[in-house]
RNA sequence: GGCCCAGUAGCUCAGUUGGUUAGAGCGCAUGCCUGAUAAGCAUGAGGUCGAUAGUUCGAUUCUAUCCUGGGCCA
């Protein structure tokens, strides 16, 4: 028995089922254990990290990568799926930070490091039953069990064992740079993570005025009331501002404004001051400016060094401010480089947890950002600011904890990655992005302003830096592996140690060099290091595994993650392999765009338009959910989400497919149909032939297209062949075929045709949403389990048979479909429905369309018309008359023109129609013969009145209205059947019940119709005996009103 | 400010190697069909294919500029 899958049985509770089955058959292992004869194809999980729920965005990413994996699993590869999760980093730290009540670095100091990291490795998987779960509820195989974390042991021996051959490449040096940095964290930013930090933020924007102290150009005394003009966001920057800098080129103005000089670029001169509110005074060239001198604005720090001055800078600008630049060279790159250049002071008053520092008392203490009004105010009161105002614009934030980034002087470790630089721009060609544009755009131009990649973290929850450092001769070193740190350790160290702060912090190494004792740096290094060493550190490598099989494992074939991964995983995937290896790490990348909301926001919980996928997994299913995201736009396009969509998935696509199983279960059953997996090779029926070749064109297609991996098209072209092609046309169309008694060859076909187009669905489908044709897969196989196998997902996905794509049959069909089209409009415009059979259907359809039989008697069927005529020539339903051209002939004819007309007026359709044949139309007028030409008529086509006509894309239809008695008599028959089955099913009887029929009628005409078609009658409602009388006791009784007719049916169910 | 993506029906999206009348689903209206039935089919209304200019016999499609939205970067 095949089962049914009624609407009781929800999405949700079917693909329960499945997963049930799933796991307690072992089935993704097994299926794992089948494809190990294949070659492999190798697929990377890009570790998530579990101390945050998953979102909807993960749903869709997580599909992605299951959908790659299982279509290169179902044909020939064997796909190992390794899970990861990514554990360690700033993340973590600050989720325990909130939780253990923490605000900053000195407090986890002052909490132990030891007991910070202990809560941050238990809070790593605060949310892993959710992401397990999650990954489990939509099917995603993938190896949970057997994934790396990586705080393990073995993975950091890993990474250490990678640093050290950077650092032994001479590609690591310890760096004085200005970075970015948070200040809340502690700890400075690579690039990559400033990149995911950028938010329109509004700031302070104030010019402040600085007092002139030197005498200007060409003059002895220094000027009065005179002032540079500054610009800056950054008000408390001015603590530790030290000079000033324009640019050599440009033209600057000493200008007189309300009652003061000011300095200021020409071309801001107007933006700033306001056009003609000012006095040119007089005009210099920026270099001319270099060296004069002018007041600090604050006076905090004495210094031996010269400062206070103007620089030349080439990066001034006048696209804003005013052309004279505010430098403070502790907290921006280039201050910090013109600094070093000419020598300033380092001035920074700001310290680490970013407070402004004792020195600049009225100040000090305050966090930064808070100082601002405060300095604006003493400014203010100082008169010493020109203007204030706020301004938008985009600035870099904590990725993390949103704290603003502020550029900071600091120490760090770097690995040089500019010197391999053009390898990674070598590789990234090589990669095939999906979207392209990434690759070439978006990656690609940041690889060519690669910059050194910043490494360490002055943090503790993190793989350390293992490199040491001698505290008697200033040697370095970085620890490879275990072995060697157990080796050069002046304490023994325990079999079991913990790789992690502070444990790491207290082995000291013997130095090589000089025998002295080595410490460790103190920082952790980069988490974004720890995922793009995953590759390698997944296995442990070097040490794990051997080289010849890690090499079966790399590089990955494919890989999947959000667009936001460009400057981060995407990254430093690159960059560690193609230092290692010399290649990518990836050959394949598919980029997953972002996730809005229904009306194209983004999803943030400050909006509160967050889908929860629990919630719409648990209303739709997860197969709609993940069919949704993958129809309704490409992955790479912003998608947005819409849970109505997804119920509309549902209903349309999976309810119809489920419609079309069940309906084959209902018939199947009943014959008792075994499929042998076979289809002949020579089919009669033209459906049959249509529908296997439409079924190898959509295999063909759909490989062609995952094997690009444009799974948007594959899923729908699957959509549209289950809903239009074999749901709405072959199993509506070919619905008698299944039910007659007895399993006759036709039938048997039938069965077996249908029976293929399900299985095979269910094959394409399993890889984009598995589990439902999981579940009618392996009804449809049910009676064969050993021959077919325990799951669809064992299977390789059949390919296309091109001897069974008849491109000729499938472009007929089109014909037929629209010629059915035009039918039913036709049928509609004259108000006669289909039960009402016509006499005729006259098809024009363009040249060297020809359709056979077998097609012609589908339209015949679905419009319910006995005979259907093809032609080219219109004449046969277009009726053309002609009247006279009074402008050309009354002239010719003058008092005869009336009779002419009437002539004219008189000639026949076909008459006029020989005439257009050949240009020529004669009359005889009063015996003689008249010629008349094209222009002396004007010709009239109306279609016949028989016809109601319709066309469209060069197809015209015409049906013959006319009903003749017979035809009536028919029409009346069929609407009884139709009422009989109404009945019937009112009745409650299943369809094969067979029954007692009465049909009981006053009017003469349906009577007499009745009577003459009883024995179709009883042959469609499968009455084994019809009267014309009431019946004594029926079952059922029912009264319907034909047009105006009344008729009485009555039944009575005969047990067989 | 630079780069990338998108802009097609009320909404979500197709499509166009440049070619007669630009499509689907949803929603709305009307009709039909129903032995798959909480489905299905057809029809209708609804489009300056973001704007302008250019190339061309012909542009929604190619080119340029601009506008709007999104992303990335400064």
């Amino acid at each position: 028995m095949y089962r049914k899958l009624p609407k009781e049985l929800t999405q949700m509770s079917l693909e329960q089922e499945i997963l049930d089955f799933w796991d307690r058959e072992n089935i993704f292992i097994r299926s794992l254990e089948i494809n190990s004869k294949f070659p492999r194809f190798n697929f990377f999980e890009g570790p998530p990290t579990a101390n945050g729920k998953p979102g909807v965005h993960h749903v869709i990413s997580r599909t992605i990568k299951d959908i790659g994996c299982r279509y290169k699993a179902m044909t020939g590869y064997y796909v190992e799926r390794k899970g990861g999760w990514d554990s360690h980093g700033l993340p973590v730290e600050i989720s325990v930070e909130k939780q253990l009540g923490l605000s900053n670095k000195r407090e986890i100091l002052d909490y132990g490091v030891e007991n910070f990291n202990k809560h941050c490795k238990d809070s790593v998987f605060t949310y892993l039953k959710e992401w397990e779960f999650i990954t489990h509820r939509i099917g995603f195989w993938l190896d949970l069990e057997n994934a790396y974390i990586t705080y393990q042991p073995y993975y950091i021996q890993s990474i250490w064992w990678i640093i050290a051959q950077f650092f032994n490449a001479g590609l690591v040096y310890k760096g004085h740079k200005v970075l970015p940095y948070c200040a809340r964290c502690g700890t400075g930013l690579s690039d990559h993570e400033v990149a995911l930090g950028y938010q329109d933020t509004e700031d302070p924007s104030i010019y402040v005025m600085m007092k002139l102290r030197s005498p200007l150009p060409e003059e002895t005394e220094i000027p009065v009331n005179t002032y540079f003009l500054v610009w800056t966001t950054t008000p408390w920057t001015l603590l530790s501002n030290l000079a000033l800098a324009v640019h050599m080129d440009y033209e600057y103005l000493l200008v007189e404004n309300d009652g003061r000089n000011l300095l200021i670029v020409k071309e801001r001169a107007d933006a700033v001051l306001g056009e003609g509110n000012y006095r040119i005074l007089r005009k210099f060239k920026g270099s001319e400016l270099k060296d004069l001198d002018y007041d600090p604005l604050f006076d905090f720090v004495e210094s031996d060094k010269r400062s206070h001055y103007v620089l030349l800078a080439d990066y001034v600008t006048t696209d804003d401010g005013t052309g004279i630049v505010h430098i403070a060279p502790a907290f921006g790159k280039e201050d910090y480089e013109v600094g070093k250049r000419c020598d300033l002071p380092m001035v920074q008053l700001v310290d680490e947890q970013g407070n402004i520092s004792q020195e600049a008392i009225p100040f000090a203490g305050k966090w930064f950002k808070d100082a601002d009004p405060e300095i604006v105010d003493d400014l203010k009161n100082r008169g010493l600011v020109f203007k204030i105002g706020t301004m938008v614009h985009s600035y870099p934030f904590c990725w993390r904890c949103e704290s603003p980034l502020i550029q900071y002087a600091r120490s760090g470790w770097y690995i040089r990655t500019t010197a391999f630089k053009d390898e990674m721009i070598r590789e990234n060609d090589r990669i095939k992005w999906y979207p392209p544009q990434i690759g070439s755009g978006r990656f690609g131009e940041w690889l060519k302003n690669n910059v050194d990649w910043a490494i360490s973290r002055e943090r503790f929850w993190g793989t350390p830096l293992n490199i040491w450092i001698c505290d008697d001769c200033g040697k370095t070193h970085a620890i490879e592996s275990f072995a060697q740190l157990r080796e050069m350790s002046v304490e023994p160290i325990p079999e079991d140690f913990n790789p992690h702060k502070p444990d790491v912090d207290y082995m000291k190494l013997k130095c090589p060099k000089c025998g002295g004792q080595m410490t460790r740096t103190p920082e952790v290094i980069d988490c974004w290091f720890d995922s793009g060493s995953m590759p390698f550190a997944q296995y442990g490598y070097p040490f794990g595994i051997s080289e010849e099989e890690f090499m079966t494992k790399f590089p990955a074939d494919f890989i999947a993650e959000g667009v936001d991964q460009t400057r981060g995983w995407f990254y430093t995937l690159l960059a560690i392999s193609t230092f290692l290896k010399g290649v990518s790490s990836y050959k394949t990348c598919v980029s997953i765009e972002l996730i809005l909301d229904k009306n194209g926001r983004k999803m943030s919980k400050s909006k509160d338009n967050v889908a929860d996928p629990f919630k719409v997994i648990e209303r739709f299913g997860a197969d709609p959910l993940r069919w949704y995201f993958l129809t309704t736009s490409q992955p790479w396009l912003p998608t947005r989400f819409d849970e109505d969509s997804v119920n509309e998935t549902l209903r349309k696509f999976f309810d119809t497919l489920r419609n079309t199983y069940n309906f084959f279960a209902l018939y199947a059953d009943i014959d008792g149909f075994i499929p042998d997996g076979e289809v002949p090779n020579t089919l009669d029926n033209v459906m049959d032939r249509w529908l296997v070749s439409r079924l190898n064109t959509l295999i063909a297609q759909y490989r062609e297209w995952m094997d690009d991996y444009q799974m948007t098209r594959a899923a729908r072209g699957i959509q549209n062949f289950v809903i239009d092609e074999l749901s709405n046309w072959y199993v509506r169309r070919n619905r008698r075929r299944y039910w007659g008694s007895g399993l006759y060859d036709d039938k048997l076909v039938a069965y077996k045709v249908l029976w293929q187009a399900l299985i095979t669905v269910c094959e394409l489908m399993a890889p984009i949403a598995p589990i439902t044709p999981e579940l009618i897969w392996r009804e449809l196989t049910k009676s064969g389990r050993e021959k077919w196998g325990d799951s669809v997902h064992f299977r390789q996905i059949a390919k296309p048979n091109y001897n069974l794509i008849d491109e000729q049959l499938e472009m007929q069909m089109g014909y037929v479909i629209k010629l059915v089209e035009l039918g039913r409009l036709a049928r509609n415009i004259a108000k006669l429905n289909v039960r009402q059979p016509l006499s005729q259907l006259i098809g024009i359809v363009p040249e060297g369309i020809e359709l056979s039989q077998a097609l012609v008697d589908v339209v015949k069927e679905e419009l319910n018309i006995k005979s259907i005529l093809f032609s080219q020539n219109e004449k046969t339903i277009y009726k053309y008359s002609a009247k006279p051209n009074f402008k050309t002939l009354g002239k010719r004819f003058k008092s005869e023109m009336n009779h002419v007309k009437e002539l004219i007026e008189s000639l026949t359709s076909d008459e006029v129609c020989r005439g257009m044949e050949n240009g020529d139309w004669s009359i005889m007028l009063d015996d003689h013969p008249v010629s008349l030409v094209e222009e002396d008529l004007v010709i009239k086509v109306t279609p016949k009145p028989e016809f109601t006509v319709t066309s469209d894309k060069g197809i015209t239809v015409a049906i013959n209205t006319k009903i003749t008695p017979e035809l009536r008599a028919e029409g009346l028959a069929r609407e009884t059947v139709n009422r009989i089955q109404n009945t019937r099913k009112e009745a409650g009887l299943e369809v094969t019940d067979r029954i007692e029929l009465a049909l009981v009628t006053m009017d003469e005409e349906l009577r007499n119709s009745i009577e003459m078609h009883k024995k179709e009658i009883a042959n469609e409602t499968l009455a084994s005996k019809l009267h014309l009388e009431p019946l004594e006791n029926p079952l059922y009784m029912r009264e319907w009103i034909l047009g105006q007719v009344k008729l009485q049916i009555m039944l009575s169910k005969i047990d067989s």
